[in-house]
DNA sequence: CTAATATATGAACATAGGCTCATATATTAG
DNA sequence: CTAATATATGAGCCTATGTTCATATATTAG
């Protein structure tokens, strides 16, 4: 076993790591969790929707015109954001009125939109 | 028609506006390109590769040990990194080393982590 | 009560995406 | 040159997900 190329790298890790407490790889299990997060943000209209809630609370009606698609379609994917934690809702009669959960997904979605300017 | 209910809201529309310029709803040529920046960082496996790469430049062997994962689907996964300009690699002999393209996907990254701590 | 409106949800279909396998390309050794 | 190693990539399979349609629930009007 001619085995003497260090690939361990035994010694210099004091290098770049996370400002996190936690040592990669990051585990199965956190990943997935993250994953799911950003694929609440994966999608067209889902982001859409979180623009036009980013100026102010709407029911699901307005939001379903906005985007020109059905109530139904908007519906479903308030469930995924509600589900993930994006938006909370107050009812007032028959309608549903949803707004932003809070600042962090306006800045993350802010920071990306940005970033993609370049 | 008896439509004097004003649902065009013409004058409140000072309220808490994104800080970006563009107007919502956000287009939808604009939405996608979002939506697959988000798309990218939605899989468990780029991101056990990206936590990796936060620590130190690696080759795609020493991922797809790290991660217990075949080369194949690692070189898959470093495509689409690389196709979202996430990653950067530099070649040396027949290995290929990658590294996180800037800071800003690692602070991303890191923001969206501990946000799920909660 | 029934009718109408606003929203939610389950099923089914269609598309997208990740993995494996086989193969292609590139580099180094002999 | 050929053989071996490191990575890349295309095809195919399988699962995940977004939409539409039909239906269910909830609230208000009469």
């Amino acid at each position: 076993m001619v085995n003497d190329i260090d690939a361990e790298a035994p010694i210099c890790s004091e290098s770049h790591q996370p400002s996190s407490g936690e040592s990669p790889p990051l585990k199965i299990e956190e990943s997935q969790l993250m994953a799911e997060f950003f694929g609440i943000l994966a999608d067209p209209t889902r982001l859409r929707l979180i623009s036009l809630l980013s100026v102010s609370e709407s029911c699901v009606c307005d939001l379903a015109e906005g985007l020109s698609i059905s109530e139904s379609a908007v519906s479903h994917q308030l469930r995924a954001l509600r589900n993930a934690r994006l938006v909370r809702y107050r009812k007032s009669g028959r309608q549903v009125f949803y707004t932003l959960h809070d600042h962090h997904v306006l800045s993350l979605y802010e920071n990306v939109k940005e970033h993609l300017k370049e």
